[in-house]
DNA sequence: TAGTGGTCTAGACCACTCC
DNA sequence: GAGTGGTCTAGACCACTAC
C-alpha cells in the first residue's frame, strides 16, 4: 500500500493502519505465524511504536491478532464458538464435561448480584440487610479444546439449598460439588440471560490466561425456582477467542 | 485513597486509577453529571494525560463513562436491557416497533457473509462462484428510548425471494419493504444465532453516533428456510450502553 | 474563540519468556 | 542476557462543540 499521502480527509493513522494490516494477514500470513516486533512494523511503516499499537490493539480485539509479553505477536485462530444456548432450562451440572467446579465459599455477594437475587432489597426476618447476607459462591472453568474459555461465579443463597447445612461442612472443591447437586434437587422453573461487554477482574484475567482488563463478555443468568431467584450465575468468557452461540435451529440440521 | 505508595507488587497505574474513579463515581456523582477534563484529572492523579485516558477508556467500555468530543466526559446511565431472544421463531419485519427499514441495494456479500449463505461454496449453475452472486441487502435500524442502539445489514440472496423481480423495481426503503414482507411468505424452519465482540465500521458507527472502531456486540443469525440459509442478518449493537437480553422465564413472571 | 476529547510522537523503563 | 510486549511520560497538534 502506497496511499499514505494525499488523504483529503484522512482518516485515523492507526485506522489505515489496522487496515493494510489485516489485509496482510488475509494474503500473507498463516495462523500461529509470528508477525514482526512492534519497534520493526512502527519502523516499517513510519509511524510510533504507539500509533502501531494502537492499531494492533483493534485487531486483537476483533480476534485477529494474539499478543503475549516476552513472546511476540501471531496470527490468531478463528473464533471458537462456545454453545450457551438456553433452549432446554437446566441447572449447572456437577458432573458436566465443559464446565469443572474449582472452589467454593461463603462470602457476601457484590451489590449488582444482591439486587438480582433480591430485587425488593427486603430485609431478613432477623433485621440483617438482605444484600449483606452471605451465599454460597462456587466457581467454575469452561474449557474448550485444552484452552480455558470461561469462568464462572455460581452465587446459591444458603436459603436456595437448605438440606446442605446437614451433610457436614466440606470445603473447596467438595462443597462445590455440593452445592451443585443441592441444585438439582430443586424444580427449575425458568431461566434468564444477559450478554454484555465487561473487562476481566484480576483473578478472573489469572485463570484466563490474560491481563487484567482484558476485553470478556460477561454472561449472567439468572435461575428461578419456587417464585424466587434461586441462584445467579456470572460467567465471563474471553471476547478475543469466543463467539457465544445460541444453538436454536430447530427441526433443520446445519453442517458446519 | 492514600494507598498510592508502598505497593509490593504495583498494579499499573492505570488499573489502580480506574477503581479510585470507579468509586468516586458510585459515591460522588449522579447520571449525566460531568467529569472535570482530561487534563485537570491528570494533573489531579498526578499521571500522565495518556494514562488518565487508559483508565478513562476501560471505564467507557465497562459502560460506566460517556466521554464526546468538544463537550466532555459524563457519568453514563446504566445499560439498556434490549431483547435478542429467538424464543419465537420469526422472520426480521417490516412494520416492527423496535426495528426500522432504512434502506436497501443489491451488492455482494462480503467472504464471511457469503460463506454463512452457503456452506458448500458451491458455484451457480452458470458457473458463476456462488461467493461473487450479489444479494439484497437491507440496512435497517434499531432505537431504543429515542436512541439508536444497533445498525443491522441483512443479506437475502435473490433466490429467497423469488417473486420480489415481478413487482417492479423500486428503490431504497420501498425495496427494503419489499424483501421484508417476500420473506414472511417463505416457511421458517429454525434460525441460528452467535454473540461476539467487534469494532463498529465507519458506516455503522456514524449511524450509532460513535467512532469508527467503537467496541459493539456483532449478533449474527441464520434464518433457514427450504433446507437452505435464506437469510443472514449481522446486528451491531453498540457495547457501551447496551447488555443483550434472552428473555426465557418460562412460567415464571418476573417484575424488573 | 475557548475548551473538550482524539491522535500522534519519541523517547524511557519494566515484566516477562526463552535460550 | 537478549528480545518481546506492557506501561508511562511530556509534550504537540487536530477535530469537534458550544458560546
Amino acid at each position: 500500500m502506497g496511499t499514505t499521502q494525499l488523504e483529503p480527509v484522512p482518516e485515523p493513522k492507526y485506522w489505515h493502519l489496522k487496515t493494510v494490516i489485516s489485509e496482510a494477514l488475509d494474503s500473507e500470513f498463516e495462523v500461529g505465524e509470528i508477525l514482526p516486533n512492534e519497534r520493526a512494523l512502527a519502523a516499517r511503516f513510519g509511524v510510533a511504536r504507539a500509533t502501531l499499537r494502537q492499531a494492533l490493539e483493534q485487531l486483537e480485539l476483533e480476534g485477529r491478532l494474539q499478543r503475549r509479553r516476552g513472546v511476540g505477536t501471531t496470527v490468531a485462530p478463528p473464533r471458537v464458538g462456545v454453545d450457551v444456548s438456553t433452549a432446554r432450562h437446566h441447572w449447572p451440572a456437577a458432573g458436566e464435561d465443559t464446565w469443572q467446579a474449582v472452589d467454593c465459599a461463603a462470602a457476601v455477594p457484590p451489590a449488582a448480584v444482591a439486587r438480582l437475587l433480591d430485587p425488593e432489597g427486603e430485609d431478613a426476618p432477623g433485621g440483617e440487610p438482605a444484600a449483606a447476607r452471605p451465599v454460597y459462591v462456587v466457581r467454575r472453568l469452561r474449557a474448550s479444546n485444552g484452552q480455558s474459555v470461561a469462568a464462572e461465579q455460581l452465587y446459591v443463597p444458603a436459603a436456595s439449598v437448605p438440606d446442605l447445612a446437614a451433610s457436614g461442612d466440606p470445603a473447596g472443591q467438595g462443597l462445590a460439588r455440593g452445592v451443585l447437586r443441592a441444585l438439582q434437587s430443586l424444580p427449575l422453573e425458568g431461566q434468564d440471560r444477559a450478554v454484555e461487554l465487561g473487562s476481566a477482574r484480576a483473578d478472573d484475567a489469572r485463570e484466563l490466561d490474560r491481563l487484567p482488563g482484558a476485553p470478556v463478555l460477561v454472561v449472567t443468568t439468572r435461575y428461578f425456582s419456587g417464585g424466587r431467584t434461586a441462584a445467579v450465575s456470572v460467567a465471563t468468557y474471553r471476547a478475543d477467542t469466543c463467539r457465544l452461540t445460541f444453538g436454536d435451529v430447530g427441526d433443520l440440521q446445519i453442517a458446519s
